[in-house]
DNA sequence: GCAGCTGTTAGTGG
DNA sequence: CCCACTAACAGCTG
């Protein structure tokens, strides 16, 4: 569940179904999923409760009433399940019972998803080193993050102390939007080109969280709809091409995104 | 059986 | 210090 877009549906779904409510119960899973003792999760979050919710970049905080926050990052698998019944999911990591017996579990199959506990989300940007969101960008501080950069765009977008929220699948989709090739160098790109790339961060993003958020699907004219291999350009324009970008596999329209040379 | 995958991090090397 | 690349994590899919 995890770039920008998905976490914000992963907030939606939280605001609407356990805040407000006393934990009664908490059951913790693999340690390794801890950020730090489980003890001082079982201390922090029992007799608590959920008072709102925020997010930055791809992770959650849940505010609680007292003691901070409780921090998720949901890694590529991680997801909230909120229920009724008694048997817990499978991968359940985190499982928090509540007085009215709903209880909400944090799933996650891989086990690379992790959950702090922090003071305050500003607490915890600082001390990780966050970016800022994505979708809180103006334009300025993306040109100031651009400068001096030398290394390729996409290295860039999914950098998470420059900009939070950004992965591999819509970094692809913001430069597939604005005709840039993904291993364009930074300190290669023209004016227009960066206020280009800028203005799709923010279309992509608001138009895939809304999309994730109503449960639909994404245009056609998307590239990530056509993650393969020898897929057709959403804009005709040839065949999709596969390669490697800062580690991460990448698509992209080598017609529509020319490389300079 | 094997490779690849929406994430991050540590280690290596240019 | 910046940047690119690799491996590792663990389960599932094709």
């Amino acid at each position: 569940m995890p770039e920008l877009p998905e976490v914000a549906y992963q907030k939606k779904y939280a605001n609407a179904t356990i805040l407000h409510k006393k934990i009664v119960k908490v059951e913790t899973g693999d340690k390794k999923i801890y950020q730090s003792a489980k003890s001082g999760f079982e201390e922090t979050l029992k007799g608590n409760q959920f008072t709102g919710s925020q997010r930055l970049g791809k992770y959650l905080f849940l505010n609680l009433e007292k003691n901070g926050v409780l921090v998720v990052h949901f890694g590529m698998t991680g997801e909230l399940e909120y229920y009724q019944h008694e048997e817990i999911p499978k991968y359940a990591q985190l499982t928090l019972t509540f007085e009215d017996h709903a209880r909400v579990s944090f799933t996650c199959p891989r086990k690379f998803g992790k959950l702090y506990l922090a003071e305050s989300l500003a607490e915890f940007q600082k001390e990780n080193n966050l970016g800022i969101d994505a979708l809180a960008l103006k334009k300025d501080e993306f040109l100031e993050i651009l400068k001096d950069k030398t290394g390729t765009i996409k290295g860039l977008l999914m950098n998470q102390k420059l900009i939070a929220g950004i992965g591999n699948l819509y970094a692809d989709e913001v430069l597939f939007q604005a005709k840039i090739h993904p291993v364009t160098k930074v300190d290669q790109l023209s004016e227009k080109e960066k206020a280009g790339i800028f203005k799709e961060i923010e279309k992509v993003l608001e138009l895939v969280k809304e999309a994730r958020i109503e449960g639909t699907k994404l245009p056609k004219t998307y590239i990530t709809t056509a993650r393969k291999k020898a897929a057709d350009c959403p804009r005709n324009n040839g065949k999709i091409e596969q390669i490697k970008v800062s580690g991460r596999t990448t698509y992209f329209c080598p017609t529509c995104q020319e490389e300079k040379t």
